[in-house]
DNA sequence: GGCCAGAATGTTATGTTATAGTGTTTGCAA
DNA sequence: TTGCAAACACTATAACATAACATTCTGGCC
């Protein structure tokens, strides 16, 4: 399979386990920050979203959730997922109804997130720029933006090779 | 209340009811290209949505409707939502799980929605160059962009002069 | 008119996502 | 050790969305 035009997207090449584990220190830094806690239940939530780049319902996280053979409620798994996401930890997926842990941790704000159609792999971009002119336009309105949600939804460079492969065969 | 810095926020000094009108024909010319009936369940829904730039949920749809002393069950109003989705007539806010009637006819693609925390007013801009902006951005990581979401929560120009006063009161 | 086919609607049930409310446990500090 | 606040457990329910199937309406054709 060619890399043609593919020279930089997110995840390729990446040791996942170093990942989740810079995750994991920055959250515990976080927390500390805030002096808050880092709960067995915060955590498991979190190791549950690091899994893989990929939002996860509340309902799916229930399911996976098995720390000490307990099944928590909804409320706990929501509670949770606030948490996480006032310490910009973990981002909601709108589009999907589902979380996704952030992957660019300290730079939280101004993601656009790119939604592969067919695998559910997210990547989060840097999108600075683009809020700031965002913005802009905003302000051209007179309006004061507080928070922004920019989702891109499509295929991401694997399915669109596979994808063409499989138009190519037939 | 000073207008400095708010040129040209959507729906400032608009005749309501000339734009409720322009929509309905437009909904209209819509179903005749597409070969399909602007029937009354469907125009019923439209006309809710219309009654202000507010966007609704399926159920205060549901509520609100009362077409001859009729209650629709809600997958009535989702099937007219889906239907007036795909002619872009309505769009959804994917941040509040609601719907807006289109108030840009004719150009339903490649919309900014400005959603006011407060009156919960959206308007829609022109955002086609940032979604090309955001096209290119993608595409640099080898993503293949199909759809997008830009929303953009905040203060419209009227809440915020008022939240303004409200905080110079006290 | 009478019939047919497809579109739209009516209805019931259920699936999915999210939060409210209340009481209990836990960790920590005075 | 007592008292407080944070976190957790649990129950219920609100809010959003769709599946599945029956019925009715509509327009075209004989």
């Amino acid at each position: 399979m060619s890399d043609r035009g593919k020279p930089d997207f997110p995840y390729r090449q990446h040791d996942h386990q170093v990942c989740i584990e810079e995750c994991i220190k920055r959250a515990e830094a976080a927390c500390m920050d805030h002096n808050e806690h880092f709960t067995e239940n915060r955590r498991a939530v979190l190791e549950l979203l690091l899994a893989g780049h990929r939002p996860l319902g509340a309902y799916e996280i229930v399911e996976q959730f098995d720390w000490k053979n307990r099944r928590p409620a909804p409320a706990q798994i929501y509670r949770a997922l606030a948490f996480l996401e006032s310490l910009g930890l973990i981002h909601r997926i709108a589009s999907r109804n589902a979380y996704l842990a952030c992957s660019r941790p300290g730079h939280q704000k101004g993601a656009i997130f790119l939604v592969c159609e067919r695998c559910e792999l997210v990547a989060e971009l840097e999108g600075t720029q683009m809020l700031t002119a965002i913005d802009n336009l905003s302000a051209s309105s007179g309006f004061v933006a507080h928070t922004h949600l920019i989702e891109v939804s499509g295929l991401c460079p694997a399915c669109s090779d596979t994808l063409d492969f499989e138009r190519a065969e037939t």
